[in-house]
Formats: structure tokens, sequence, C-alpha cells
RNA sequence: GCUGCGAUGGUGCAGUGGUUAGCAUGAAGGCCUGUGGAGCCUUCGAGCCGGGUUCGAGUCCCGGUCGCGGCC
């Protein structure tokens, strides 16, 4: 059967359909980052209603903690935390690389210190699909090795053909058929490897391809020309998703370029440090000047945050460091993205999709 | 009435007889993009008043004002 349907297409953009386990998606669509299994400060209730259809969350740290014991208990993720609709699961490459947890990385994996028990253990391709898989995700995501902004071409390279080693272990170890399994090209922003790692990733039949190590510190344009260049060797029919972009502008070049998927924790990251997506100019609700205002947040937003609650009483909630003004605000942008999807997908459905038209509505 | 202590950015504190007086908080602005839970950056903003000692005083001395405490 096939996983991933193109329905429409409006210069680059295209809006179509991935089959999951837990129902089809509709492309392109963005996810919410649920790293421990809770978008933070959000109900899945909330979460849901805010218009996602799909989150991705954390194999690695899940792993670590509550174990898969306990998940398995729940016969899976998705019952576990009591979320029905589509789930991605990051492998967790961008996070045992960093200093918390890496010791060292080598080509058999990455040998990392468990911060719960101070136990050395190595994470492998092998044990990163194992895990996704006793998850029961419906998108996994291959183990890759992610690195840092700026590193040099030595670094890059080894990082792509790492990529490239490791992806043909996770796909000969992945073996759960109700499971699609993602491949993630690397290479940074030097075009030549990033087209090379593309083309190995694209090489091995995975069922969707992303791109990642991008919008990581990189100029926008950069990460744009990288896209292009990418994009030469990735087939029309795959899915392919961009990790790691959350914000309107990129999310909207990023369609108009044909990318379907979007996950980054920026929506709901940046709420929790005051600042609440808007179509003429996001606002910091931490500034006095909202101390006495009556209206919305955004005044064409529908979410109940912007229903109910003044700028004023927000900024209340936010200067008196309320929990709820993370949840309020989460809500409000994580609404106001998914807003933004919604209105992509039909506007390439109805063959209207126009980038300018939408950087002028939603891109600050 | 006597006496002790104190007085430093809007607020709470630090400090040394010697360059641009620190820190926290606050205010203004910016940042955050495959998240270990409210982070990061830039800028703004001050020594109660009046005398004196000294080359030089926020610092030492005298007087005053205000605040807190004690005593009669």
């Amino acid at each position: 059967m096939k996983t991933f349907s193109i329905n429409s297409v409006c210069g680059k953009a295209r809006a179509g359909t991935l089959q999951t386990a837990h129902g089809a998606i509709e492309t392109p669509f963005f996810m919410p980052v649920a790293t421990k299994g809770s978008v933070k400060y959000l109900s899945n209730e909330e979460v849901l209603s805010a218009g996602t259809d799909c989150l991705i969350s954390n194999a690695f740290i899940l792993h670590l903690k509550p174990g898969l014991e306990v998940i398995g208990k729940h016969k899976g993720l998705h019952n576990f935390m009591h979320w029905q609709k589509g789930i991605f699961t990051d492998s967790g490459g961008f996070q045992v690389l960093s200093r918390e947890f890496c010791l060292r990385l080598s080509e058999q994996g990455v040998l990392f210190r468990n911060p719960f028990d101070g136990k050395k253990m190595l994470f492998t391709p092998e044990k990163a699909i194992e895990i996704q898989s006793r998850l029961g995700s419906d998108v996994a995501m291959c183990l890759d090795d992610v690195p840092l902004a700026g590193s040099d071409l030595k670094r890059l390279t080894d990082s792509a053909e790492r990529t490239f080693a490791w992806a043909k272990r996770c796909i000969a170890s992945h073996k759960n058929k109700k499971q699609l399994l993602f491949g993630i090209s690397q290479g940074g922003i030097e075009k030549k490897l990033r087209i090379k790692s593309t083309e190995q990733i694209v090489s091995l039949d995975f069922d969707g391809i992303a791109l990642g190590g991008l919008c990581i510190g990189e100029s926008k344009e950069k990460m744009q020309e990288t896209i292009k260049s990418a994009f030469q060797k990735i087939p029309f029919e795959k899915p392919r998703y961009l990790m790691g972009v959350g914000s309107a502008r990129e999310i909207i070049e990023s369609v108009s370029m044909g990318i379907d998927i979007f996950d980054s924790c920026f929506p709901t990251r940046v709420a929790r440090h005051g600042l609440a997506f808007a179509f003429e100019k996001n606002l910091n609700i931490d500034s006095s000047k909202f101390r006495i205002d009556l209206k919305p947040l955004e005044k064409k937003c529908n979410c109940f945050v912007c229903r109910d609650y003044s700028r004023s009483y927000l900024h209340h909630l936010y200067r008196t460091k309320e929990e709820n003004a993370m949840k309020l605000l989460s809500y409000h942008n994580l609404f106001f993205i998914q807003g933004l999807m919604k209105k992509i997908r039909t506007a390439i459905k109805e063959n209207s999709f126009k980038k300018e038209k939408f950087l002028k509505e939603f891109g600050k």
C-alpha cells in the first residue's frame, strides 16, 4: 500500500496524505515536540484541539525514563500518553550527542552516561530502531550523527558518512511492518556534501526523507539553498521532512520549496519566554505596555485564549510567573501555527498558494 | 530627652581613602527553531543634605534630616 500520496500541487508546494497506523495525516503538517510524552504545559486534549494531527516524541529520552517496561505495559506510547493520532519518534541522535550524555562517538554508536544511574551505555542504530519499534510510534527516525552548527568540513563529512552507515543498519534491523521509517540526510550547508548524503539516504528506500542538521544557527539563505540542492535528489513521491523548523516564515518558505513535514519546539519554547505569535507583529507579553490592554493577543485568532483573555491578564500571569501563562501562550502559538498549516493545505488544494501572500500575512 | 544602628540605581543589597561604584531585581529592546521546565544577549538607571580633613571622600570627622531599635 502506498503510504504517501500527493493530491494537489501548486508550484513546488504539495498537499497530500501520509498513511500511518493511526490514520491518514494531511500534509503539509507541523508536529509539536513532546520529548517526554507531553508537549510542555499542554494537555494532549489541548494539543489536539489546537489542530494537531501528529506529534513527535523522543525514543532515547523515553527509554531512559520511564523505560520500555512501563510503556510496554500500556502496549505502546499511544496508549501510555492517551494520544490516538500520529506519533513520530525522534531516535535521540540530537540528544545523545549533547555534552550532557555523550562520552564517545564511534562507528559502532554513541557511548553515553545514563544520568539516572551513572552507568555507561552504548546507543546504537539497532538500539534506536528497537526502542522505537517497542514504543510503537507511527514513524521511526534513523539514528543520525548530528554535527553542531559551524562544524568544519571534516566533521560534516564524518557525520554524513556515519549517518549513511547507520542508516543502512537502521533499515536492516527495522522489522516493524506497522511502522514507517524515515532516513535523514546530513552534510550541513555544504552543497556537495548535502547532495551526496541525500543521494545515499534516498538510495535506501525509506518511507520518507528528512533533512537534518539545519536551522541550528546558519543563515536562512544558506538553509534554503541547502534544501534546494538536497531536493535535486529526493524523488517527487517521497514525503520530505525538514527537521527542527517551526517559525511561520521558515515553514512558508519551506512549503513553497516542497517540504511536507515539520517539527519544532519553537512555538512552545518562545511561548514560555513570553512571545505570542500575531499577524502584524509578534508580541512580547512581558512588556509593560500590555499592563492595561484589554485586547486579545491577536484579534483575528479564534483560539480560546484570544477569545477569553486580555493581553492585560496574560501579561499579569506572565509577570507573576503563573504557570497558566505558559499554558495559555503555548496553546495560542500552537493554534496559530496549526492554523497556518491548515490554511496552507487549503490554499495548495485550491491551487492558490502564494508564498508572498502568506509571508505578508504570517511571516514576521 | 539621651543613645545605638542605618541612609548607594525604581526596589533589595555589596563594597574599597585612589581609574569607567559592583550584584540581584526592575525598565526598554533583541534572540530562541529534530526542547532534560520559565533561558540567553544588549542597553538604561544610584552613594540623604550641608560643612570639614585630604592631592583625592560613597568611604574619615562635624552638624542636620529621615527611618529602625534601646533607655529615661
